[in-house]
DNA sequence: AATGAATGAGGCTTCATTCAT
DNA sequence: GATGAATGAAGCCTCATTCAT
């Protein structure tokens, strides 16, 4: 989608706002005034409260899908479960806002839902088949789930040494 | 807290609708009507829609005191290990809106600190330097991230074999 | 429908708006002002605006249900006639605002119908053929047209000799 | 007034709008949609949304003036009469939508007012002097209502039976 | 303790209108 | 002539909270 720079401005605005505040705490007025339009623009470019929301979700869609995408294709069994868990703690920092609003959505009954990463727990799945684990259904679930826990935890505070702590989780995975 | 009929039934309204809807998105009048209560009855008990919240917190904080204990006070360090895994699998499905409203919450940057997780953290490091583990603390550490990400996944899409996952969650943990 | 003392004034206050500058083009907040209220008690009381316009027809009808309820239950056929000609010209100058805004709102489409007057139809019909007209039905719907006019002229600009004008109007029907 | 076709649609659109939702109820963007057109052009060829408004009357004016000018050019007074009667049974089905409006707008105060019709009154005033009616005066004014409540009943619910309501009200004018 | 009328601030959205292109 | 981005005021409505009863 091709944005003119005031429609980036709220879009850029909204996520920072929505991400520090909340969704429904955030005021479309708010939005606004941070990115320095006229409240009515909003809605003239994005319909809706709603429909900025969505905006913002698709925004995310386009700059995930490329290294969801590598992941997907990758065939080495170990090296996608390496990039798997690896994944959240390459977030680059700038985009950590950005993250913290799609997790705390997830929270929300009427909000999108995670079926985004479908394709990587089938990766996942293929892989754990592939290394021989007995049960490569409960595993893709779980390594799920630690990507997700592990995300939290960056996005929430930011462990002391991460390094030390991925190191730890590959560890699980060396048999 | 001693709390009257009415008190339970607003503390019961106003837990189930925030943890649907959210807190922000879930407005006084609506907590009224669904506990069947006055509007101004709500603040008589609660002062605040804030207080009705941290009421909430606190009703929480009290059920959750006896399970943290009982991990704090296990001396066997295996023991502590499994006893943290098995937690989120063993909460009560009638909980689990509660649960849910203290995940999302966790979002909100004026939100109460998971900081009630400390003496969990604390044990577990303890229980990893008694079991030999390189570095406690990134095990710690990576411990209570899993603890949190197969909370969110029990809470947000029930997985199909959770008895599997604790399994090969476990195995994690047998060298 | 008992009222409070606020839920009248808004209910007269918006007749007169409605009245002198149309439904659509009045808002809320000049109800509120010209009712001496907050806004947010008009919504308390009517739910919407359309309730608050509901509000009034309710009152209309009721205002209206006696005079009709005579005509309908006269039987005498010539005073049947005589009373519906007389109907525009009695009506009291302090509810010409009322019927502005009944008058007015028929041409909105998505407004409540003239439906109301079907009894009154009737009985005109009714009356035509008890004294032998041609065509009955062609008779009664004229007749309605009648008021109709009248009133409008009424309504709208007062004619100057109203007594003559009934006077010449009910000739029409002395054969 | 010359007009380029895009004045033309706008014109129209606007027109079909108006009489459909009310004058205030229709916002001048609606307006451009429905005549293909962008925002702006409305504004630049009607000023405003009143001088839309008034564009529409003056093609009204324009449209009425050659029908009203032959009942004032007529001599015979029987004649006059038939045609003033004549008239709302005979409008176009296509211009339902032009009179609609109109008749909607005489309700509002700052409406343009009916003088277009004392040309009318007066013509009919004289009709009646030369046929010796006792009051000529109240049987003009009664005559226009009639002409009121008619217009108001085909363009309201268009009667059934068009031709018998003519044929009585004719009859009212038969002696 | 309990009600619900009342408030005023603020929420989301639409409006008429302007202006640079 | 024509577009559509942009504005700020206003519109309808909901909110948290207070207060008389």
């Amino acid at each position: 989608m091709v944005m003119t720079e005031k429609q980036e401005n709220i879009l850029h605005a909204a996520l920072e706002l929505f991400a520090e505040q909340g969704y429904a705490a955030t005021s479309t007025s708010k939005v606004a005034k941070a990115a320095k339009v006229s409240e009515g623009l909003i809605f003239r470019h994005f319909k809706n409260k709603e429909g900025l929301l969505a905006a913002i979700f698709e925004m995310v869609a386009e700059k995930t899908k490329a290294v969801l995408a590598d992941i997907v294709m990758t065939t080495d069994a170990k090296q996608v479960i390496e990039k798997i868990l690896e994944l959240p703690f390459s977030i680059d920092p700038n985009d950590y806002r950005m993250w913290r609003l799609m997790y705390a959505m997830k929270w929300q009954t009427q909000s999108y839902s995670t079926e985004k990463m479908e394709p990587v727990k089938m990766a996942a799945k293929n892989a754990f088949v592939k290394l021989g684990y007995k049960n490569p259904d409960a595993e893709s679930e779980l390594l799920l789930m630690l990507l997700d826990g592990a995300a939290t935890a960056i996005l929430l505070h930011e462990p002391e040494d991460k390094e030390a702590v991925l190191i730890a989780l590959k560890g699980k995975y060396k048999h």
